[in-house]
DNA sequence: GTCTATAGTCGGATAGAC
DNA sequence: GTCTATCCGACTATAGAC
């Protein structure tokens, strides 16, 4: 089955991206890998911002209707959810990117993190632009879920959450490298996903300081 | 007090470094900035790869030997350390930072979470080459204040620590910014740094899960 | 040690033929 | 929709005068 020259275009993109970030990843690379035309890329997309939007577009749209499934499940259950539930409602719609597309995960939570850290937050208001309802739905869950935590602790609390999922997934491959060596680990991303969520339910749930 | 025009460069060259990475920040920028000329990095420095090494490295020399007494200390008291405590000792090296240079400790932070994820991990050799020692006696503390983890376990939850935290400061000039609109909240580095910890010390501690 | 001037490379973008 | 050929700006680095 032949695949359209958009498509190609977007598949390489996705992958040079993730591996070294956006602005050391030209156009000219892109078309190579994907052996299309270098003026294609202007043709479909406009420009090489619209490119790196359409990218990230392509997985928020499949992720956040699944997540907001999940969060919305949490609000409207007769019991309160824990925080294991709530970031444990996270796995399947992470897992799903990767029935989408090979290494689909790690590409999502990659890019995520390049979003959030390159090109000084442009993402960042991207996302939570198209895409606010369903965070607040996230944050209305951990407020059931733990509600003596006040709104600005709980703010900063899934911020930190946020840094540690990115950051974890932009140095996985190294990780995993250096797991595999001194540990002889075989670590795929479903069970690096597993070993994380303890770790942060267990931050977002710590004990709440007197300032 | 005349300053040089080395250290000129490496103060322009840290904060621009922090703002936009590495790659986004050129010379030109870097000298029209510290009001020297193009031509002197190469003359002081030898290339802009060296420049990155060099600037980071005046934070390590300085932030290192302040932890290794602290971790050491931890290792030598008659009772072992809580992680609490462990993790508390990070607060005064990393604030000393801020005397050595205004807003020492965000740009610290910051330059060290670009080196972690910008350039393919080439910072990450850089420091584990350096300074591996300091962070053994680390991971020994770690240790010795929760025995029952496994070394691939703290491995990885040590690792998601090193993400919260630099994830964090990258975006805290954003994520200060909506705490004082939504929540009126002033938060300066060193609140920030105390609100963090207990989140790391209850994520390293969380329970050991069954694989 | 500092400057100007420039070599040499690579980037995004586009005009215009097919 | 796809291609070649280019434009033009920005970059790192360096040679050589002062």
């Amino acid at each position: 089955m032949r695949q359209g020259t958009k498509h190609k275009i977007m598949d390489s993109a996705e992958r040079l991206f993730a591996e070294r970030g956006f602005s050391d990843t030209s156009l000219r690379l892109i078309t190579s890998h994907a052996e299309v035309n270098l003026a294609s890329v202007n043709y479909h997309f406009g420009s090489k911002k619209e490119l790196i939007q359409a990218v990230l577009m392509r997985y928020l749209e499949a992720f956040m209707p699944q997540l907001d499934r999940a969060m919305q499940a949490h609000l409207d259950s007769e019991q309160a959810p824990s925080l294991d539930d709530i970031f444990n409602a996270f796995v399947e719609p992470l897992l799903s990117m990767n029935e989408q597309r090979k290494h689909g995960t790690s590409l999502f939570l990659l890019l995520l993190g390049r979003g959030y850290t390159d090109s000084q937050g442009h993402l960042r208001k991207f996302i939570t632009h198209h895409f606010g309802e369903v965070l607040d739905r996230f944050q209305a869950a951990v407020r059931r879920a733990y509600p003596q935590l006040t709104e600005a602790e709980m703010f900063w609390r899934l911020h930190f959450t946020l840094g540690t999922v990115v950051f974890t997934m932009a140095s996985s491959a190294a990780l995993r490298d250096i797991a595999n060596a001194d540990f002889n680990e075989q670590v795929n991303v479903e069970t690096l996903i597993r070993k994380v969520i303890p770790y942060l339910a267990a931050g977002v749930g710590a004990p709440i300081q007197q300032q």
